[in-house]
RNA sequence: GGACCUAUGGUGUAGUCCGGUUAACACGCCUCCCUGUCACGGAGGAGAUCAGGGGUUCAAAUCCCCUUGGGUCCGCCA
């Protein structure tokens, strides 16, 4: 007999069915039992009558968050037992045959509330429970349709989906690396890709002109509630041949088919989406994302915004990779974003009033994606490195990329909005733990795999390293 | 690296400011009753060295100090 899904059942009214999945509420009365049974598709209720002693006795039993296969006939309720809350409330299954496939222990909190929900440790200690409530399980499967969506239709538009490497280079780029140390090569570290923008510029020269990947991108930094440690996933997307204008039509006319398919009961506050010049944003706003929704009580508000003409370089004030370079500027967004045409002029006169090609994409107050058009000359990429004060050592790190410039680059620019972050915003998130199926806490920890570990002697040894004690 | 918040049965909270009875409530768990429940209902029960350590006091969940865990923010995040 082969097992169907609950959302099947009304479908199969007076057939004999059997069905499998979770029990989530039991309700004994001395006659009668009903079980409420969880799978992928739904819920269903599963009746028990005395009159099938076996599977009565062990339906009294059972436990919830055991995972049974039920065995019965789909009968249609009548009157005031129909239940028009529950997808499947027309219907019950009065069960023949009940077994129990794995017994559960009382789980360490409760799965069918939402408004009392456990702590963030034991929420993530346990998170293959906490993945069991509905609204985890929904954001879960919304992010799966949403990277399909993505990918289907940026495949309808030309693009290529092509892997870069997960073992890369270590350069002076924005964060602070997550190393890996080669054991072919004593002695060195390989660095696990920031974003992968050096090789989606090398594939622009490479001739591929449309490309994205739903990228893994690693930065060794503190977290935030809309900062994960460690690891994120981003759109990235990059095109030859094409103006800062065509990226944006791109990605608004895709966020926007996303948004209208996947999350119907969503509103766009304004189409087209506002475009502001940064200057402008601060002045008005006091800041680069702002939250520009008319009514922020509305949770089904989206305010997409678009934010450009940025400032090519900042003042350089942190202690950072520049560190030690004096009074040079740092680039605002990366040192491969393009100067505007009009200000190439002041890159030697008055760098600090260039403006830039990038874009910044912001929904309801967060950066959901920044890209640009990029530098596709070497001797302004060279330019670029002297005014951030690269030494001739840091320029080396980036040697392939000028070689590269040497033998026909195509203009080319692109974006990479932040599938976590997007999503969070878009759901109303407050934290983007709910997008994301096995996050770390904020100090960088998993409690349920107890990551990170410390590893033996002997590993350490064939990677040619030591600890120091301390 | 810094600041703030926080820790009370299995879970979520009240009690802490202003020290004083058997640490309260809801959910969950266990036993019993109930033939149409669907947040089932009813009766009863078990379950907490109040995060850990030290101190003040006749007396500490409550006040003080230290430690640890958790969260948020600043720094940082091209």
């Amino acid at each position: 007999m082969q097992r169907i899904l609950s959302s099947q059942t009304i479908k199969s009214v007076s057939r004999i069915v059997t069905v499998a999945g979770w029990v989530e509420k039991i309700r004994i009365l001395s006659q009668i039992i009903f079980i409420n049974l969880r799978d992928i598709s739904g819920h269903l209720q599963i009746v028990f009558l005395n009159d099938q002693a076996e599977p009565f006795a062990k339906a009294k039993s059972v436990k919830p968050e055991s995972v049974i296969q039920v065995t019965g006939q789909v009968v249609e309720r009548i009157g005031k037992n129909i239940n028009p809350k529950q997808t499947t409330g027309r219907i019950d299954l009065i069960a023949r045959n009940l077994v129990i496939l794995c017994p559960s222990f009382t789980p360490p909190f409760e799965i069918d509330n939402e408004t009392r929900q456990a702590s963030e440790e034991l929420r993530l200690k346990y998170r293959y429970l906490d993945l069991r409530h509905e609204r985890m399980r929904q954001n879960l499967i919304l992010r799966s349709e949403m990277m399909w969506f993505l990918r289907d239709w940026l495949h309808g538009r030309g693009f290529a989906e092509i892997q870069t490497p997960i073992l890369s280079k270590s350069t002076p780029e924005g964060a602070r690396d997550y190393l890996v140390p080669s054991r072919l090569q004593k002695g060195k570290f390989f660095a696990l890709p920031q974003s992968p923008q050096q090789y989606k510029q090398l594939l622009m020269v490479a001739g591929f002109e449309k490309y994205f990947q739903i990228a893994p991108c690693f930065r060794d930094e503190d977290a935030r509630a809309d900062r994960s440690p460690g690891e994120f996933y981003q759109l990235d997307i990059e095109m030859a041949f094409i103006s800062q204008d065509d990226i944006l039509k791109l990605v608004e006319e895709m966020v926007t088919a996303l948004v209208k398919k996947l999350f119907p009961n969503k509103r766009l506050s304004q189409e087209p989406w506002p475009r502001l010049k940064h200057a402008e944003a601060m002045e008005k706003y006091g800041t680069d994302k702002p939250d520009l929704r008319k009514n922020r009580d509305n949770k089904d508000e989206l305010a997409f915004a678009w934010i450009v003409d940025f400032p090519l370089f900042t003042k350089q004030t942190k202690e950072d990779f520049f560190h030690g370079a004096g009074d040079k500027l740092a680039p605002s967004h990366h040192m491969f974003t393009a100067p505007k045409e009009e200000d190439l002029p002041l890159l030697d006169t008055a760098p600090e009033k260039v403006h830039s090609y990038q874009h910044d994409l912001v929904l309801n107050g967060f950066e959901v994606g920044g890209g640009s058009i990029r530098i596709h000359q070497a001797e302004i990429q060279e330019k670029v490195f002297d005014i951030i004060g690269f030494t001739k050592d840091q320029k080396k790190q980036f040697k392939h990329l000028l070689t590269a410039f040497q033998y026909g680059v195509p203009p080319h620019g692109g974006i990479a909005p932040g599938i976590e972050r997007l999503l969070m915003a878009i759901l109303g998130e407050k934290n983007l733990k709910e997008v994301i199926a096995f996050p770390l806490t904020s100090e960088g920890r998993d409690p349920m795999m107890d990551s990170p570990t410390k590893v033996t002697p002997a590993q350490l040894r064939d990677l040619g390293l030591r600890v120091d004690k301390g």
